[in-house]
DNA sequence: GTGGTTGCAAACCCTTTGCACGGCA
DNA sequence: TGCCGTGCAAAGGGTTTGCAACCAC
């Protein structure tokens, strides 16, 4: 019936993982609440309209989900937790200022990012992803 | 008599702070520890030889040296705090599996990125710092 | 002198965990 | 039946804070 839905539970039970509503409604929360929202965000969305699920099993299927590669884990200098669900890579503006994170996305820059590393390999490691934190403020409208 | 403290209170006055003792030891500490020390790590090692310092003061400590620019705040994924005492732009090789942080510099890369980035402003944000997070793993030896 | 710093210890808060119960294979 | 997942509540652990004493300037 719902599609959001139907899609969630494809994609959990994609990666071989049981297929539960707690599962479902928090990954439905962080698709909701987009801009990378804390553990306790998405525990007043779940609850809203699901009280009875404790928070405790939130963290827990958090975990799970980033074990899985469902979300990512974003941490920022100051800040508590918070909960990627974009999977594709992308960048990330941070401003200190107002604790706000902002997505950025160019081709152009991964290209340039590929090149380079692809030029200049780092002896002893293995690169598996690369992120751009570009801290600075938001111009205020 | 002792060059290296001398520099650091040095720095420390430089940005109108007071020079206290626990400033000192605490800026010895993360320049002394090097690789991104976490809180604990500075904190043992301040009061290994000076007993009486409490912990709460070095916390408050790293707020100021951090807000000064003395040092600076890194957080990983799934990490505790850190803290950095070079000022210096650098990038930073991460990996989950051994909780590492190295540091990498590299000037061409640098430049490649001001040079995009002086192409490609980004509306509404004024870039302050621009920072790359590199996952991997490092090889074992 | 005096306002910023510190020591101490308690409080905080986000997160994790132990345990018994529940549900799906 | 077996086992993973959950609810609940308590513990954990890094960090912050209130307050009185202290000290750098």
């Amino acid at each position: 019936m719902n599609i959001k839905q139907e899609d969630i539970k494809h994609r959990l039970a994609e990666k071989g993982l049981k297929v539960t509503p707690q599962r479902i409604f928090v990954l439905d929360a962080i698709q909701s609440l987009g801009n990378h929202p804390t553990a306790d965000l998405i525990i007043s969305h779940v609850q809203k309209n699901h009280p009875n699920i404790a928070s405790g099993t939130v963290y827990r299927v958090l975990d799970v989900l980033v074990e899985n590669q469902l979300i990512k884990r974003v941490k920022t200098e100051r800040d508590v937790m918070r909960y990627d669900g974009i999977m594709e890579p992308h960048h990330h503006l941070y401003c200190a200022e107002s604790e706000t994170i902002r997505d950025y996305r160019d081709e152009e820059l991964d290209g340039i990012l590929a090149e380079y590393f692809e030029r200049k390999r780092i002896r002893g490691f293995n690169i598996e992803e690369i992120k751009l934190q570009i801290k600075g403020k938001f111009q205020k409208p």
